[in-house]
DNA sequence: GTCTATAAAGTGATAGAC
DNA sequence: GTCTATCACTTTATAGAC
């Protein structure tokens, strides 16, 4: 939590405000250190000195959304499992915890809810290469803590088969934080400009129809979700 | 059909072969002519005098395996919809037109199944940037045919929904094309090694699921969908 | 068709003046 | 902290010998 919030010098912060502004549009491979240095209106030595390199300002791009999303993410997981003791967690308010904090972090940049999201995007597609070591641990306990959580609900479904099942919500996540925009003109506008909340509605209620699919529904948690949510 | 065969030089296709394996492994971006062909044996102009530009080659990869996959694409959907008359081609029918053919490609390349399909996710996620337009009419002439498909077992659900969970269905797909085998490290080797037939299916069913969330199964092949398979 | 050599521009990173 | 200048390399692409 010390690191990860605002730079305190006002350069480092333009530098890192408009490096994301960029990541986000054109990817962490395109982005040139030139690219960041000009649109901040700095010396091309600039991020070398804040940063110490390119991987470092990726690093503290990566860490600086992606630590608060992940502590959130394991807070809610803690809280809902407290919540229902020895119970499953519904698998709504599993889905929910991992991508609602995403929704609460907009507000710590200065991006756009379009950048921020599709920077989100790129940060999770990176999938471990340039992600600190602190970063990957958290990744790898939260994905732990999830799939255990979610394996309660199918006690006779294979460890591979929900490793399946869970890689194909979070690729659809992935491409959906990424590709937003393009969608509206690949189907010439009948996407809509729906919007965050009823975005991540939607994708709740379509990755728990995949994850319950062939399985009997043994905690009948299908027909209780909505009532569940109330309390 | 005529230009997306092998080429007939042999250094050509040594080239190609060798971009192909690059490619899929580390990227278009990443991937330099001259790593290309210092895999390929072959001197750093090669590829400039063979395909004219690295654009150019990455075009050619591009077509040489998007172009048959969309043709049989379009040759399922056309024979599901004559086979169906007025009645909508099944849910599981119309995904397994789309996923299908990529494994009936896998041969026409000498690469291996694993980097084959990594390759086929890269493809799809460039989404244009990098398409031949003749290719990306192609691509859109199909989204368009597969979501009318799809939207007549939905006739109350909005095209906007519809063009939503459609987005999480390709990203699903994409994610899962390109991170298979990241998968398996990631959950300790719980998602084990399946073959592409079982992944298929698997996908098959997820994707099918979440498509009908929410949806009064208005023409009931949610049950009959594996009957009518049978024909 | 294949090669070397090289152009022209871009890359990340650093030394050293201010 | 900020800047210029520059190093050491890599990038795509091309000219021209063989």
């Amino acid at each position: 939590m010390r690191d990860y919030s605002f730079p305190h010098s006002p350069s480092k912060r333009r530098l890192l405000e408009e490096a994301e502004k960029l990541f986000a549009d054109r990817g962490f491979d395109v982005v040139s250190i030139r690219d960041i240095t000009k649109a901040a209106e700095a010396n091309s030595a600039a991020v070398n000195y804040h940063f110490g390199s390119k991987d470092g300002l990726i690093a503290m791009v990566v860490s600086r959304y992606l630590v608060p999303i992940n502590e959130k993410r394991l807070t809610e997981l803690n809280s809902l499992e407290k919540q229902y003791g020895s119970q499953p967690v519904p698998i709504e308010a599993l889905l929910e915890a991992m991508v609602r904090p995403m929704a609460g972090v907009v507000r710590k940049s200065e991006l756009s809810e379009r950048l921020f999201y599709k920077l989100l995007g790129r940060i999770f597609s990176l999938q471990h290469e340039g992600f600190p070591s602190v970063v990957e641990q958290q990744v790898k306990l939260l994905a732990n803590r999830f799939r255990r959580a979610l394996g309660k609900h199918f006690p006779n479904v294979s460890e591979e088969e929900l490793a399946w099942k869970i890689q194909f919500v979070v690729g659809a996540m992935i491409h959906t934080l990424i590709h937003q925009e393009w969608m509206n003109q690949m189907t010439d506008g009948a996407s809509g400009a729906p919007s965050v909340e009823v975005t991540l509605e939607r994708f709740v209620r379509f990755a728990a129809a995949g994850l319950r699919e062939g399985v009997p529904d043994a905690n009948a948690d299908s027909q209780g979700a909505q009532v569940l949510f109330d309390f």
